[in-house]
DNA sequence: TATATGTGAGAAAATTATTTCACCTTTAGC
DNA sequence: GCTAAAGGTGAAATAATTTTCTCACATATA
């Protein structure tokens, strides 16, 4: 995800995703101040402000419990029956690329009918996308990306990728030729990235196979 | 099984499910009011205070948003909680625009995380995107558009609605103006529908909630 | 006529979110 | 060593919300 947290940013996070898992509901300033020891509402209010400016929840003003993890975890525990689950991950600082799917923020059951093509489901996650590079190609900041992963040298020519910049996660169109990888936006606005191959200034998490977005 | 509910409560009971299961946290006392239609907090407080003596909620006293379900025998009384699958719809030139539903296409499991602010999950269905009148708001033709079927009356100014033109579906901006109806397209080279309202030209089939897009 | 059930207005009581002011610690820059 | 900025903490008061309570009325049924 964006902007890393601190490590008590992060023990407040945690707790809200525990809270919501276990009591089915979000947990007001103070049941969080009473749980990781913070004796002043304010002092809550500001942590969870920052929480909310660095996108990893979102907030209703004035309103009782009026929050929600942005990731959407599932404190519901949606069981299923033939439709797969896929996680939701994002990327903190310290992560190795690789190992994106260790700590899923949470799971969004998706239709088989949405990754149509897809050689292995159990290779599929979902990320958000972080910018508006792809816009005219129909792909929207906070989109829930669809991702096969695939090996970067196994990522045809000219596919739509999800591609890690540093701690961003990317879509745009993967081209490959004179020897060097190129990331084409859709837009003139955005610069184009280009890579010798294998450059640790990137890495390729697969291949973009559908997109989910809420409206409203 | 313990003591059956009345009529109303059970309305009450329902939305209480449904609620919980798009918003992820319980409703208040005036959020069920409103939805059920009791005016005053106390009614819905006497309602609310039935359904815990009837052993259906519990109750935290004095909690904002303080009740939960209790699991019923019936298993299918909390535990529905799957992923619901919505229908897929069409249109032939043979069919009455309000009997969508009646031959769906086929269904497709939609995650309750992009149907958040619906009212009733029931009420939704998938459509088509009929043109690329909308591609400037992301929106392109072919994309599955997740639809609350919402009666027209109640289609609030300058959402994105569903609406049938003849035969084609086309996700347009919805605004009435001047006692007009209007259906904007977000692409300048689609021309604006304009009909007096009721017209037999269209048909709102409703609100878009959630776009879905396979990519490849 | 009782009795149970459902509805509702209005106000009090309790909880919850927001704001204001202040202080402390750490870190980077000079 | 000093200073500024950023991040974190906290007390206290205000504003908004949400729950609870008190009163009343209407309808159906035994």
């Amino acid at each position: 995800m964006p902007t890393p947290l601190t490590e008590r940013q992060n023990e407040i996070y945690e707790f809200i995703r525990r809270f919501m898992r276990t009591e089915r509901k979000p947990p007001t300033l103070q049941e969080i101040g009473d749980a990781v020891g913070i004796r002043s509402v304010s002092g809550v209010h500001k942590q969870v402000r920052a929480l909310e400016t660095k996108g990893y929840i979102e907030r209703t003003p004035n309103e009782a419990r009026g929050l929600s993890l942005v990731a959407q975890d599932d404190p519901f525990a949606l069981d299923d029956d033939g439709v797969p689950d896929l996680p939701v991950i994002s990327r903190t600082s310290s992560d190795a690329p690789d190992s994106l799917r260790d700590k899923p923020q949470g799971l969004l059951a998706v239709d088989p009918y949405l990754m149509r093509g897809v050689r292995d489901p159990e290779a599929c996650l979902i990320a958000r996308a972080g910018d508006d590079g792809m816009n005219a190609a129909g792909l929207y900041k906070g989109d829930l990306l669809v991702v096969e992963e695939v090996p970067e040298r196994a990522v045809r020519n000219g596919t739509l990728v999800a591609v890690l910049m540093g701690e961003t996660l990317l879509a745009r169109r993967f081209e490959l030729a004179n020897g060097r990888v190129h990331f084409r936006p859709a837009d003139r606005n955005y610069t184009e990235h280009t890579f010798p191959p294998d450059d640790p200034g990137y890495h390729v998490v697969g291949e973009i196979v559908s997109v989910l977005r809420r409206v409203r």
